[in-house]
Parts: C-alpha cells; structure tokens; sequence
DNA sequence: TCGCCTACGCACCTAGAAAC
DNA sequence: GTTTCTAGGTGCGTAGGCGA
C-alpha cells in the first residue's frame, strides 16, 4: 500500500484560503507509482479524474534525467532553496534541485481542443447549406455537448534531488551561494555525492473545483471506465460471462469485496468509472469478446510485455506465499485474529504470538507489502481488517486455502528428493513417511468440508442413501486418513455402522483414539491396503465414500475392482475426487488446475509412482480418465455433479448389472 | 430485450513546430 | 529554455439500425 494521502498529507493555508474547503493539500511521496496512488486516492473521493496537462522530459526518472547513457552530466540543474513559484516544493534546510515537473487539470478543466472543434462545425455547416450527401442520418443527430467548464483545479508535481550533504541553517545569502557553487562542482566533475529523491505535490482545493461544478456524490458522469473494472470485466468475458446481468452482479461484487470493501471508501454510484452504464458494459463486453476471437484466429495468447507482466506477479506472488505460510504455520495470523482488528505494535504482536520481535517485524513488512495486513502509517501500528480473518482462521467455514499454504514448506523440504526423482536414473517416487505430518494437513484440509458440508447439504443430495444411513446401513469410508469423516458419519447415523480404512497405521490409531474420546460404539478402524480388502468383506457394504483417494492410488485400478466386489448389488459408491479434464489442452488457462498440478508433482505423483507397477495417475486424471477407470471397475456412473462448498467433483456410482 | 455492428464526436496522448 | 499550438493516432461512450 503506498502512501495515503488523507493521512501523509499536510494540510497547509494558501494565502486567501481561510476555511478547510480552501486548504491545498502538500507533501511529497518517493516515486511515480506512489504519486499515482495519491491521485487515484483523490480521484475516487471526489468521483473526478484528472487528465494529464504537462510533462515535463523524463519525469519519473530522477538523476538519470540529468546524465547521458555514460552518466555524464547534460544538464546543470538549477540549485533551489526554497520554491518560490507555486510553493509545490515545502522548503526546509536542504539544498535541492528541480529535475522534472508534471502537471494534471481537473476532467473539466480547459478545452484545449476548441479551435478544432469550431473548424469541424463550420465544415459540417457548409456541408449542411450546400445540401452535401451526408447521411441522413446524421443530420438528425443530437451532438455531444462539450465537457469542459474551465475549472482551474490542477495537480501539481515537481521532481526534486535533495543534496542531503549540505543540510545547512545558514541563511545568508553567500552561503547559499557558497553551497551552490559547491554543489555544481560536484555535478560538473561526476564526484559521489548523496542525494534523495522526492516527488512533491500539490493538490487543489475543493474550492477551486467548486466554483465551476459539483464533488463527490453528485458528479462522476462520462468517467472513463477504472482500468481495474475494464480488466475484470476482460477476465470475465474470458471465463465465458456473457449476460449483462451476470457480468454486471460479477463486477459489483469484485467492487464491493475486493476493491472497496469498506462502505465508507466506496465510490459514489454516480461515478461511471466504477458504476458503467449498461451500454458502456455492453460494449466492452463484446469489444473483449471480438479481441478474444482474433486472439484465438491469430494464434497469439498474449504480447511479450503482457508475459512479463504476468509472470512477474507469479514470482512475487510465490514469494509472498511462503511467508504467508510462515505466518500460518507460527501463529503469527492467530495472534493477529486474538489481538481483533485493532492495531497493534511489533511487540505485541511478538509476544502474542510468542516469537522474536526482530523476525515479526520482518514478516510484518511482506504482509504491509503484499496489501494483507495494514498499517496505520501515522502510529506504524499493525492490523489485520475483519473481511480476510477468515482466511486465516483455524477451522473456518470460508476457504481451504490457508490450509493449502502450509504444505508449502513440506513441498520446498523435499524439492531436491523430486529433483532427483526427475532424473532418468533417479529413484521412482517418494515414500510417504517424507510427508512430515501430511495426514494432519488432509485431515484440515478435508476437515471444513466434512464439517460443515458432508451431513448438512452433501448426504441430503441423496434422499434415498441418507433414509438408509438413518435407518442403518454398513459404511465404509475409504481411505479415511484420520477419521474426521468416520467420525461425523458414526455421530450423526448412530443406527449404521462405518468403517474406516487407511493404510496409515498413525493415522488409524489417531481415528481410534478420538472415537474412544467421543464413546462411539459403531465406529471401527481399520489398517489395511485397499488393494488387498479380504474376500469375506464382498457384497457387504451398503455405502462407500472415498473423498480426494483415489488419484493417489499407486493401484486404483485393482482398488476400484476390490470396491466394486465388496459393494452390496444396490449399494452406492460415492467418489469425490479432483474436478478437471484429462487433456493438458482443455485445462489451458485454469489457474486452479496449475495449482492441482502443482500439488501433483510434489504429492500425488511421486506418492503413487513409490510402488512397482504403478498407474501414476495424478491429482489431475480428469473426468473422462476417472469416468473410464470406474466403468472397466464393474461401475456405471450415474452422475458427476459438483458438491456444494468444495472445487471436487462427486462421481455417483453402482454397480453394473451383469 | 439483447447481440452485433457501424458511425460519430469528444477526449487523451505524443511529438514536433511555432511563439514567447 | 519554456510555453503554447497543432496534427495524427487512438480510446471511449453514445446513438441508432437490424435481426433474433
């Protein structure tokens, strides 16, 4: 987050001004990107924007403005110690010099465009009198009326190298002359010298808009599209909206949950740069789709800077996760959740959570950086806002995805192990005794989902399956790690009886415990392979469930053929695994698959690929792969529907009729 | 009502020329 | 050296026609 100008700002009395409507408002930022923010800030507050009046050459640029490719000096700036112009530049005890200046007017501002606009009147007014063929049409069209009103609202900013060597008190005039000369000398001869670089601005005073038009609530017509609003409506377009009405209920809730959303800072409705009319949308709408299909007829997915783009924010966003999950994995976000939403310092934050204040602090500074936790800037005092505190909560109801970050760290400890298992003479896969505590990352993982899901909407799906669970049926849940699903099953339908199976002699044992806890009787655990389920368990069981096993199977195949033995003829085999396609090229572009197959090549793949013989299937088999494997099981199935609160897809089955 | 398409004019940006 | 003007290219919003 870069500077806010509300709270960076001081408020400083122009001379004439004497009210707080007619105060500018003055300071400086470090870069252009900040500048930008600052009036971004402004304009969303005051529902205008501010077009570009003059720039000077090289503005952003800093020194480099001032020296050649070979940093030779080609430009002697002038030496300032104080900025008696328009005062944009708040003087103080360093020497400094103007590099660049870049100027912004008000959208209603001059009309810089009014001698052509007379010459293109007088033609069509000529051509109307000497009855020109025109078309018809456009004689009867109702012309645009001008937007500029002449408001003298600008911002002003002014590039500025502060010589921080000759801090000096020294009024007098030969001094400053003294300083000066100095100064140039340095420059002249290419000597080190230290300086610091600010963008100094200026902004208008409501006044000055005021005199000529309306503020806030009640202006913002004919706003250009917000860059931020047109690229989701892009992305959109691009997952297949195409009714005005959907893309217009997507984009008010990206602006309402993800730009803005704190009411108070909410743009006003009026501003058509955050609320587009229907035609505007409709428009972008089908501009995105025509540049989608000439994408498509041309071969091009996407320009070289567009690439970099992209592929910059992956680097910095992996970046980012790791420390993310570093925050996780510490208890730094459960302090942060157990210290609410007020700010808190470094310090209490470390003790809260237990650890060294000097590595909190450096943690804290990615968090501020990556927009996840603010910060006060006036008391640099921490918060984490309420709407992301569910992202991180231990057990929430709201995403897996908090979870899912904490395997990073396991997947970074064995990237060497995969690098080796790459190589043509390298070991096949990799056991799962490497995957420290993997069973407790499943089992949350899984764990939102069972919890509040599985009995609530997922077994109510199936009326006929959740009768029989109430009346009393044997279940079998395979694969079932820790237990957690074993568990709500046994609670919930105390009249059937369920099996837990898993291959995992600490997991089982975790499943029995918790059961011994809870004093369920119609529980069992089971440890055995899938593949060798005894024969006097055939026809026995009336329900199996399996959630996100089968993919990770070395022999799903052999797996599937024992379930499709020990099913009971009319029982049902509920199969919830990965939802995605089989072929790479129908997942092009599907940012959850390239984290499926992420999770793939660092689990499911060297997990299953471990044991001789095999299939390899992956966490991204895909429907048509998982589809064909449960038919030459024996199963037929009868549909694939996608669950209420999980990206998995439920692959109904029974068993063939032979 | 919506999608698709065209026409039009306003506004913006940039670079270069002209004026101050 | 700085400011102002101008032309050309481009983006965007509005209007309207037409067919489904």
């Amino acid at each position: 987050m870069a500077a806010t100008w509300t709270q960076v700002w001081t408020p400083v009395h122009e001379p004439g001004g004497s009210t707080e409507e007619e105060e500018h408002l003055r300071g400086w930022v470090s870069n252009t990107d900040e500048a930008e923010d600052v009036k971004e800030q402004l304009q969303v507050a005051e529902c205008i924007t501010f077009v570009g009046d003059r720039k000077g050459k090289g503005f952003g640029n800093g020194i480099l403005h001032l020296q050649n490719p070979d940093g030779k000096l080609i430009h002697m700036p002038r030496v300032r110690f104080s900025d008696i112009k328009d005062n944009v530049v708040s003087a103080d005890s360093v020497p400094f010099a103007i590099v660049s200046r870049y100027s912004l007017r008000c959208m209603y501002g001059k009309d810089k465009n009014q001698a052509a606009k007379r010459k293109n009147e007088e033609l069509a007014e000529k051509a109307m009198k000497e009855d020109h063929p025109l078309p018809r049409k456009r004689k009867y069209r109702r012309l645009q009326g001008s937007k500029k009103k002449g408001c003298p609202a600008m911002i002003e900013m002014k590039e500025v190298i502060r010589f921080t060597d000759y801090d000096t008190n020294d009024d007098s005039g030969m001094s400053k002359r003294a300083i000066s000369d100095h100064i140039r000398a340095d420059l002249r001869n290419g000597d080190k010298f230290n300086f610091e670089r600010r963008i100094y601005i200026r902004l208008p005073s409501k006044t000055d808009h005021q005199s000529v038009h309306t503020l806030g609530k009640l202006t913002g017509f004919m706003n250009p599209m917000h860059k931020t609003v047109s690229t989701k409506l892009v992305d959109l377009v691009g997952h297949g909206v195409t009714n005005l009405n959907e893309m217009k209920r997507h984009l008010r809730a990206h602006l309402h949950t993800v730009l803005f959303p704190d009411v108070e800072k909410r743009p006003s409705i009026t501003d058509t740069a955050f609320y587009p009319s229907d035609n505007t949308i409709r428009q972008r709408m089908y501009a995105a789709r025509m540049q989608l299909r000439i994408m498509a007829e041309a071969g091009e997915k996407e320009t070289h800077d567009q690439f970099e783009k992209r592929f910059s924010t992956l680097v910095i966003h992996g970046f980012v996760s790791l420390s993310t999950s570093l925050g996780i994995q510490s208890g730094l976000f459960e302090a942060l959740i157990k210290l609410k939403d007020e700010e808190r310092t470094v310090k209490e934050i470390a003790d809260t959570a237990g650890l060294k204040e000097r590595y909190v602090q450096e943690w804290l500074g990615v968090m501020v950086a990556a927009d996840i936790v603010d910060i006060n800037p006036e008391t640099e005092k921490y918060s984490l806002p309420p709407h992301r505190i569910p992202f991180f909560q231990p057990g929430s109801s709201v995403s897996d995805l908090g979870v899912l970050l904490t395997e990073l760290p396991t997947f970074g400890g064995l990237y060497k192990k995969l690098l080796d298992c790459l190589k043509k003479d390298g070991p096949q896969g990799l056991s799962y005794s490497e995957y420290t505590d993997f069973h407790a990352m499943m089992s949350n993982l899984s764990g939102r989902w069972v919890l509040h899901h599985l009995v609530q909407d997922f077994i109510p799906s199936m009326p006929q399956i959740e009768e029989q669970m109430k009346s009393g049926i044997r279940i079998l849940d395979l694969g079932c790690g820790r237990g957690l699903a074993s568990l709500v099953f046994a609670e919930n339908y105390p009249n059937s009886t369920v099996v837990g199976l898993d291959f995992s002699e600490e997991a089982i044992n975790y499943g029995k415990e918790r059961a011994k806890e809870k004093g369920l009787t119609n529980v069992e655990f089971v440890c055995e392979d899938a593949a060798c389920i005894p024969d006097d368990w055939n026809n026995t069981i009336d329900y199996i469930y399996t959630f996100d096993v089968i993919h990770d199977l070395a022999h799903a195949d052999k797996v599937l053929l024992a379930l499709n033995r020990i099913l009971k003829p009319d029982g049902v085999f509920s199969m919830i695994d990965t939802d995605c396609k089989t072929k790479h090229s129908e997942n092009a572009s599907n940012a959850l698959c390239s984290l499926m197959y992420t999770v793939s090549l660092f689990h499911c793949l060297p997990i299953s690929l471990f044991f001789e013989g095999s299939v390899g299937l992956g966490t991204c088999w895909g429907r048509e792969k998982a589809t064909e494997l449960l038919k030459d099981a024996g199963f037929r199935v009868d549909s694939i529907t996608k669950p209420v609160g999980t990206d998995e897809a439920h692959y109904m089955c029974t068993k063939k009729v032979k």
